[in-house]
DNA sequence: TGATGATCATTA
DNA sequence: TAATGATCATCA
């Protein structure tokens, strides 16, 4: 797609989304000079990839927040016709090596939500996704009461890393903050270190905010049902 | 039905 | 290869 300049500021970003609203992912697509995908099977990042093209997020596949200069955090959320988040939202890769010297506060997880610009999009299996529209943009930063509890979330899971106790890493663990399997396939492998200390082989992991987090983030900030 | 676990495309 | 962008598909 095609690039357009970074952001300078935290106000022409704000400016750039804000004028995505209400814009349908036919109009942005076209105006790019790239063709809407006839569905999302096989091309599931397509919304995110469109609106970091149309916005000039930078970092690429980097671990690194998407406006670099910015150290804001673009993330679409997709929503349902009433508004509601529908999925969970990727954040980062586990880290499966140097868990245990990891802390909150230099984590993954905290420095790319500490700022974010939230993003819903139409998101409905019965709208077309060419007929899809943007939502209002939201510049955001990290709430003191969702901080703690992502942080709380964040140390369950990585004691369990840093234990090597792989086998009790599930989806089902944490309020807000989850981990679930993040890769090609179950095939994938990816060095961690066990419970004796040794190298092992396990599944890649990411980090997801469970959609009751954005639910949250888009009731404080929107006029919303409970 | 909703959530978990699995998967797909792209890029540096 | 391993990070990013996510949604798909199955099962409790």
């Amino acid at each position: 797609m095609a690039p357009v300049a970074p952001p300078e500021s935290e106000a022409e970003l704000l400016r750039r989304a804000e004028s995505l609203a209400g814009q349908r992912l036919a109009d942005l697509a076209h105006a790019l000079g790239t063709q809407v995908p006839a569905d999302l099977r096989r091309a599931k990042g397509w919304p995110g990839q469109l609106v970091e093209a149309w916005l000039g997020a930078s970092a690429g596949s980097l671990a690194e927040p998407d406006f670099r200069n910015l150290g804001v955090e673009l993330k679409t959320i997709p929503v349902g016709r009433d508004g509601d988040p529908l999925e969970s939202t990727y954040v980062c890769t586990v880290p499966l090596e140097g868990a245990c010297a990891a802390t909150w506060e230099n984590s993954w997880v905290r420095r790319k939500l500490a700022r974010v610009l939230w993003l819903p999009m139409e998101a409905d299996r019965e709208t077309p996704l060419a007929q899809r529209r943007v939502g209002a943009a939201l510049l955001w930063s990290l709430e003191p009461d969702l901080e703690a509890v992502l942080r709380t979330d964040w140390e369950e899971i990585m004691e369990l890393v840093c234990l090597g106790r792989l086998a009790e890493l599930s989806a089902r663990l944490g309020v807000y903050l989850q981990v679930r399997p993040k890769a090609a396939n179950a095939r994938s492998l990816r060095r961690s270190v066990g419970a004796d200390g040794g190298s092992v082989l396990t599944n890649p992991r990411g980090f997801y905010l469970r959609a009751a987090f954005t639910r949250e983030v888009l009731r404080r900030h929107y006029a919303l049902p409970p």
